[in-house]
RNA sequence: GCCCCCAUCGUCUAGGGGACCAGGACGUAGCCCUUUCAAGGCUAAGACCGGAGUUCGAAUCUCCGUGGGGGCACCA
């Protein structure tokens, strides 16, 4: 606990895609914050952008958000004192302060068209200059621009920015940055069509809803003066400004694009994380893992639950530097976080996993195999690849692999055999009845002990790899044992000849 | 081209002048345990980008390079 007064932190996704995990370690850090300090998490669509804007998106943020464990106090489904919170429900309000931007002398209209605009860029460009506006309607009389709005001439308002001096904006993980005004753009408030821009609506969100913890990427540096100068020309105080570093793709080069998250895909990873949930990860995991990554604790604490990031996440530990997505370590996090479940916790997340894989798991034998399943599960849906076979009618082993080396398939056949009448005389098949006699059938025929393991559990599971074979009997149960090694001696028989 | 940010093992990081021949984790390799696979335990290899300063002393402070990253929309 690091944060003394209640702090009102928000969460203000743009509703044009879906929550990747950058935004999930923003908003996971949004709700630590709220909940160490007592103070609100709000959720905030910035639904601005009318053409970007995708059906679905907002209900797939919550969705995503709900899963991870992040429960906002103010959103669009809720409601809260300082609504609404779906920004394309707020145009007249950013109007408002546009205006009073205008009147102040902090803003003014242009009309300068789409057209003029990219022809002066592409101009620029070939000068290699920074690509700016050149001030061409900075300077029209007020009363000449307002008559020429009112006439309902098409036009934006730009920000007036200061020709000279410098603005200094203080980061709480970087301090100071300083930039010098003349490098800075008279950026556009409001769009032609009457909606604000980010640079607007963003910052007139932020301070109604008084927000006292801005965080956001770290993208927002190189405009991060432009809302400084927005604040202040609107005279009031400013939030903490919190700029996280990026996320960089696996190789470290670069941040993730669009097709890079595709590419992901096609190894069973991904950064969107309600694909995070169908590829078998469990929220704990993806908060441990997300909140590591651009903050420490101490130099050897890793495991974190989510109760544990509220007591001890520290918003001064933030790290400021970009940091590569490492998904072997979020498979690591996966596993442990599974092996940390209780059982019954357990059963209830990994049986869609059987199910969505076609099989028909019954609750009394999943709750007998999760100690046997737990330490090997690695993501959820390993579950019906380890461990369907205890769930198929019938299994189907691997000729080759039912002789192991050193053993010629007439000796298989004879283990087998007496593999069979070893079982079938124990009243019941499990790793205190059935371990001794077949150690002691292996040394009787003179085989390892490893190979006529072997062989039993290519007939039982058809899998080269299992679950310790005798465990895995006990619970598939003697009648099915003996079927299906019944069901390897015939295939042995036939390849006798 | 311009502006801004960043810089410790392959990766995530601890370190905020002497406690560091730099600690942890993932991954990698080996060993132990072991009926296979995991899990678990142990061990190993592996880093302070470079150069100047400041200082008795620098991974830690300053500057300059270099490298990496981000941004330069009527997107967010």
């Amino acid at each position: 606990m690091t944060l003394t007064k209640p702090a009102r932190v928000r969460f203000a996704p743009s509703p044009t895609g879906r929550l990747h995990l950058g935004g999930a370690r923003t908003a996971l850090y949004d709700y630590l914050i709220a909940r160490q300090s007592g103070g609100q998490f709000v959720l905030r669509i910035e639904d601005t952008d009318r053409k970007r804007f995708l059906p679905g998106a907002e209900q797939e943020f919550m969705d995503a958000l709900h899963w991870l464990g992040l429960q906002w106090d103010e959103g669009p489904d809720i409601g809260g004192p300082y609504g609404p919170y779906r920004q394309s429900e707020r145009k007249e309000i950013y109007l408002q302060y546009a205006q009073q931007l205008v009147e102040s002398g902090h803003a003014y209209p242009c009309f300068c068209t789409p057209e003029r605009l990219e022809k002066l860029r592409s101009e620029q460009q070939a000068r290699k200059q920074q690509p700016r506006y050149d001030g061409h309607c900075r300077n029209i009389p007020p009363e000449e621009a307002a008559a020429r709005v009112a006439a309902g001439e098409p036009h934006v308002i730009r920000f007036k920015m200061p020709r000279d001096g410098s603005v200094t904006c203080h980061d709480l993980i970087r301090g100071d940055i300083t930039y010098r005004n003349d490098q800075l753009d008279d950026s556009i408030l409001v769009k032609s069509d009457g909606w604000a821009l980010y640079h607007l609506a963003a910052m007139v969100d932020d301070h109604l809803m008084k927000i006292t913890h801005v965080l956001r990427g770290a993208e927002w540096l190189p405009t991060f003066p432009l809302h400084v100068h927005v604040y202040r020309a609107f005279g009031w105080e400013q939030p903490e400004w919190v700029h996280l570093s990026l996320f960089l793709k696996p190789s470290g080069k670069g941040k993730m694009s669009k097709r890079d998250a595709a590419e992901l895909m096609k190894d069973g990873r991904s950064v969107y994380i309600t694909d995070l949930r169908g590829l078998g990860y469990i929220p704990e995991a993806v908060n441990n893992w997300a909140a590591l990554m651009g903050w420490s604790y101490d130099d050897h604490t890793e495991f974190f639950t989510l109760a544990d990031l509220v007591e001890k996440f520290d918003i001064r530990r933030l790290n400021p530097s970009p940091a590569a997505i490492n998904f072997s370590k979020l498979d690591h996090f996966n596993g442990l976080h599974i092996r940390h479940l209780d059982q019954e916790d357990l059963l209830r997340r990994v049986k869609p996993f059987f199910e969505q894989a076609g099989y028909h798991p019954d609750d009394a034998t999943l709750r007998k195999m999760m100690p046997i399943l737990q330490p090997r599960l690695k993501t959820l849906d390993d579950a019906p690849v380890v461990a369907g076979f205890f769930f198929r009618e019938e299994v189907e082993p691997d000729p080759q692999r039912l002789v192991p080396k050193k053993v010629t398939p007439p000796q298989a056949l004879e283990a087998a055999k007496r593999l069979y009448e070893v079982l079938s005389a124990l009243p019941e098949v499990t790793l205190e009845s059935g371990e001794q006699p077949v150690r002691a059938l292996a040394e009787e025929m003179g085989l390892k002990a490893g190979a006529l393991f072997g062989i039993l559990r290519e007939a039982v599971t058809g899998q080269a790899v299992s679950p310790p074979i005798f465990e895995t009997m006990e619970i598939i149960g003697k009648e099915t044992v003996l079927k299906r090694l019944q069901h390897a001696i015939e295939i042995l028989e036939t390849m006798q000849n």
